[in-house]
DNA sequence: CTTATATTTCAGAATATTCTGAAATTACAG
DNA sequence: CTGTAATTTCAGAATATTCTGAAATATAAG
């Protein structure tokens, strides 16, 4: 009944970790390795007993994980409860998160940084520094966001490719 | 005596939100803004009452952004007091963001992935699909990493050429 | 419909994090 | 030295977050 090895345990407990440096509760962050390296779907009940959690915090913890688009219901034969699974695919993982990531708290930036130029114009604010500031980090976005676009699209591969490349590419573009 | 604009604590409420959701003190990513948007060098006692917080807070946290690299402490001529500064180039600042936490966290999470392997292979350990799923994390960091390697270096101007330059790079590389 | 199973909700407990205030330490002018 | 200003430290208070357990709700088999 799901029994985790020690080197299962390891890399679920360190990727708890990493989740709560990244703003993410420990409890979601586990419950996504759980079902990483786990080769079937696993229901709620068992994600409960391998992590010595609570039935309702594994509930509220998979809804989460569902709002990020991160884990989805499966169904065994036979078997009334639900089951849960994730990507396989860690690049896949990486650019819903971080496409979700820009929804969450990219945009917002940007509306606010959009906001406070447009009040400083119309309050003919004499600030002339804090404009300065804004401006650039305005700009800062924008680039940033156009590289995203650029690449958000790239396919596992491409992006294994590129990194073979070993930078000659932005080279012959005489970006150094 | 540093009396913020409306529009000032807008911004700096702002990136102390953000700041939270991504593992980082609302103070501490509050004091941050302050003296990004502050056109001369801030000394404690101001931040104190521009913040509303407590000066030991304001030891604690500015000691947490020197840690990061993006504060620096300057002095006013005819004053003892410690003045603190940051970077004005956003890029600059991302870039010492990302090197550190590349070094405080995926560093470590590559370790982590170096040692299970290590364990799964001494071991004889017959779970395939986890050291599957392991080594499919590894490639991971290890092409995102060099991803990242590659463009660490660029500068800022450079970073706005590439973003300039609307994908006709990646799409001649055929790498839809 | 009844009953058993499964899931969700949510108030409050447990825990973790952040912040404060007082005391200790440091730095330096006189 | 001595005294004063500046900074740091850190125990515990305040706060925020996460987690639990019990109750409510949903689902479906019989």
């Amino acid at each position: 009944m799901l029994e985790l090895s020690s080197i299962q345990k390891k890399y679920i407990l360190h990727w708890g970790e990493m989740g709560t440096k990244w703003g993410i509760s420990r409890t979601v962050a586990q419950i996504h390795a759980l079902l990483y390296i786990w080769p079937e779907p696993v229901n709620a009940e068992e994600i409960t007993v391998a992590l010595s959690i609570a039935r309702s915090n594994v509930s509220m913890s998979i809804k989460e994980l569902q709002g990020w688009g991160l884990v989805k219901v499966t169904h065994v034969m036979g078997n009334r409860k639900d089951h849960f699974e994730t990507l396989t695919d860690v690049w896949e993982m990486f650019r819903i998160v971080m496409e979700e990531r820009k929804r969450r708290e990219v945009d917002p930036t940007f509306a606010m940084l959009e906001e406070c130029l447009a009040e400083m114009k119309k309050s003919r604010d004499s600030d002339k520094y804090t404009k300065e500031r804004l401006l650039e980090m305005q700009d800062f976005f924008t680039t940033a966001n156009k590289c995203y676009e650029q690449t958000r699209g790239l396919s596992t591969s491409s992006f294994r490719k590129l990194a073979g490349m070993g930078g000659w590419v932005l080279k012959a573009l005489k970006l150094g």
